[in-house]
DNA sequence: CGATAAACGAGACGGTACGTCGCGTCTTCTG
DNA sequence: CAGAAGACGCGACGTACCGTCTCGTTTATCG
């Protein structure tokens, strides 16, 4: 094999764990590259290196958020869409979330500098819970709760979508009692279900 | 009265008018102060005598969009909620409202930098949008068509929240088809009517 | 005239002054732009619009060394060249040309990194020594103290070449007894006059 | 002894040449240690295992310059000082000698930077040379051709100062003819000597 | 003769200066 | 005296080089 270090990867998380707190806490505008390199006691040039721009940096940041999401198989089987809705929403409290949310507020002022780049943004950050959404409307489609004519395609992104609005527009916190009021309000409902007190 | 000009307030539209041609065509962030005073043939010192940032000149600037939309007392009133919405999808199929949402798309760099200017964004673009829907819901109940219990608040919300989504983050265009869609699948159902055939 | 500020000259001063102070005191290798722009408390940026680069930057500030030389009209005129050369050497004690050496010194470094941008530092900085030098041959030889075959343009080379070579290579300071020295060792006996005791 | 390969000196020497080349090419600035590790196909820490900095690195690069010179027990004797220097002069229309001031020139540029550095420049390159002028003006002293008195130190400076200022700062090139003319108008006639034709 | 350790080519790394560009302020001249 | 033109202070961007360190490979000594 060629000799030499390879890059060396374990800087790369480092990095880009780096470029996650900034950018949560400064937001994408207020980020400079020398801040992220100084927190992760990196030169300028090692980010350089692997990154073409402060943008494609932020791109990889955000594409990490997702590692600590639950696996689309191991999601909540309550039996009923609501249980199931219902037993999502519980994430919303924790933590890991908050930091993900208060990213992707960060992360805003990016969306509309480079084609293309909104779309990673979107695949990394609300994609993935679209597609919860999905899964659990089909298995309630499959076990004939719900019309089998459903949009599921436009009913999974509503809540996901509305949620982001609330963030990034209205930068307004995400809470428990958010989501659920939209599942109960809009989803349910749309669905041809109604909300029941999940006592 | 004291001599000199007065401040030349014509100058303010072609101004403000130079900066959305500027943002619909470079977005937010490739927009420069500098580009917008050129083509409005003025000088920086007279776009700052106005407005204190580029964000302020920009939400003015966004503001002048909805000079050409419908005010809210000249509503459709087809004596259906599914025909009063019906005849707002219309107008997305204009290249007016084409246009509004290209600056929609471009203002969003914008929303993280500043506490406070995500708000006036939202209420310029957005809410008036948020507006109209209230109004035709609340016709609604008071002609008994659907519940006097509706959260009129969330419901209004998920069409403008859902195409903002659309065009901000996914950056694609919003058609007559895609908000009728919306209606039918999301809005209608969940305030527990049947999307029926318009014809 | 074409209305707007003037590049404001004054700062050009400033700045240039600031340069020849952070010569002085780190030569050019040490020498930052942003330590001359700090302390001309001016911008990067107003640094680079007048100058290509720091080297174009100090070449110009090295040009106002000579602002302070006397003219070579004024050159002492004693009657003899021996007397003319000794109260040339004077003015190597003072601190204005202490510092004109102390400059010189640092300047070295950039010698080698441009073509003809070693002829602009020799122009000002040795060449109106070597004219004054001239000067005083050609008067030497008006009043046929020296020999008319003289060869002028050689000889008044001397001294400064070998004290630009102490200065600059040697790193020793400059100081009357050294000048004088090469005054009645080289330069006199060269010309066929013998060093007499000034006294 | 303990196992292993020794270091290997022969690379000394291709890294020295290539240092020589890119030092003649592109002048001490100009010259980055990763050029030169490249031309001799050495790893830059192989050049950094040997030399502390691409300073020390110059310094014994040039003076490998001096390998190919007369050593001083070697000198013309030609029973006359004029004669001697004469004889000296010859060397400088060769190409090795060229070289060797072409490199001079490209190493002005470290002069300033290090303290200490510039003496061993001085002593490599051009202390040699001075060395040969006082042994010769030792050797006219001691066949009383001519005075005792004579300050041998800075005589033997004057005709390397010049040349080095010629080349450093100048940036002309020394022939023979230069050398010589130094030689009859300077050097002779500040010893007492008139320069008296060859032939 | 196989293990070991040094030296090597390649090149990634932390750091620092360079030169560019945009924002928001300030200054000069013109109508 | 308002306004265009644009220079200014500030600070972030992305690039290049220095000197260090770390890989895998080769090579010479030792057990």
């Amino acid at each position: 094999m060629r000799p030499g270090p390879k890059p060396d990867h374990s800087r790369d998380a480092v990095i880009l764990d780096a470029a996650l707190e900034v950018l949560a806490e400064a937001g994408y505008t207020g980020m400079t590259v020398d801040m992220v390199a100084a927190r992760a006691k990196a030169g300028k040039a090692t980010v350089y290196r692997r990154w073409d721009s402060k943008a494609q940096l932020v791109l990889d940041a955000i594409a990490r958020l997702d590692l600590a999401r639950p696996p689309a198989d191991q999601l909540p089987d309550t039996g009923s869409l609501a249980g199931d809705f219902r037993a999502l929403t519980v994430s919303f409290g924790t933590e890991d979330e908050a930091r993900r949310l208060r990213v992707m507020a960060g992360l805003v002022s990016m969306l509309a500098d480079d084609e293309g780049l909104a779309d990673r943004a979107n695949a990394a950050v609300v994609e993935p819970w679209v597609e919860v959404n999905r899964v659990l409307l089909r298995r309630a489609i499959a076990r004939h709760e719900i019309s089998s004519t459903t949009d599921v395609e436009t009913l999974a992104w509503v809540v996901p979508a509305m949620a982001t609005y609330r963030v990034c527009v209205q930068r307004k916190p995400i809470q428990t009692g958010y989501v659920a009021g939209l599942i109960d309000t809009v989803l349910l409902p749309a669905v041809g279900l109604t909300a029941t007190d999940p006592g």
